[in-house]
DNA sequence: ATAATGACGTCGG
DNA sequence: TCCGACGCCATTA
């Protein structure tokens, strides 16, 4: 049955977050700690992790940093992307008060308007 | 078993 | 607003 790549992080929360990716939206944005809190579990580092090994299959440029700056390496080609979808861009940099997802439970984000 | 690493976050200056 | 230091948590050396 192991007919994958062994997994590095624990199946679940590798296929929990690169699900959630998925169901981020074109032109919208979630934070790396978004994501784990989404997911409940570990933290920024670890989906990350999770993003650099399995994140080639998903929509990768949609997670970004906290800072609103994508992945270090891939800003180039992230912001690329991100400028492709129409998500809002200020200066190589994405406006997560305008692009950050509010679609799965984002109840927990205050956010002054 | 201990130390270092990483597609990060938050805090203080 | 920008920069540096410390903290997190699983994987790897």
């Amino acid at each position: 049955m192991s007919a994958r790549p062994p997994l590095p992080l624990v199946a679940a929360f590798a296929e929990s977050v690169i699900d959630l990716v998925d169901t981020i939206p074109a032109g919208t944005v979630l934070t790396y700690g978004d994501v784990a809190r989404l997911v409940g579990g570990g933290g920024p580092r670890q989906v990350g992790a999770v993003m650099s090994r399995y994140g080639s299959a998903t929509a990768w440029w949609r997670v970004i940093r906290a800072s609103g700056e994508p992945a270090r390496g891939l800003e180039v080609e992230a912001l690329a992307r991100l400028r492709e979808e129409g998500a809002p861009l200020t200066g190589g940099r994405v406006d997560l008060r305008r692009a950050r997802w509010r679609g799965a439970r984002s109840d927990a984000e205050p956010r002054a308007t």
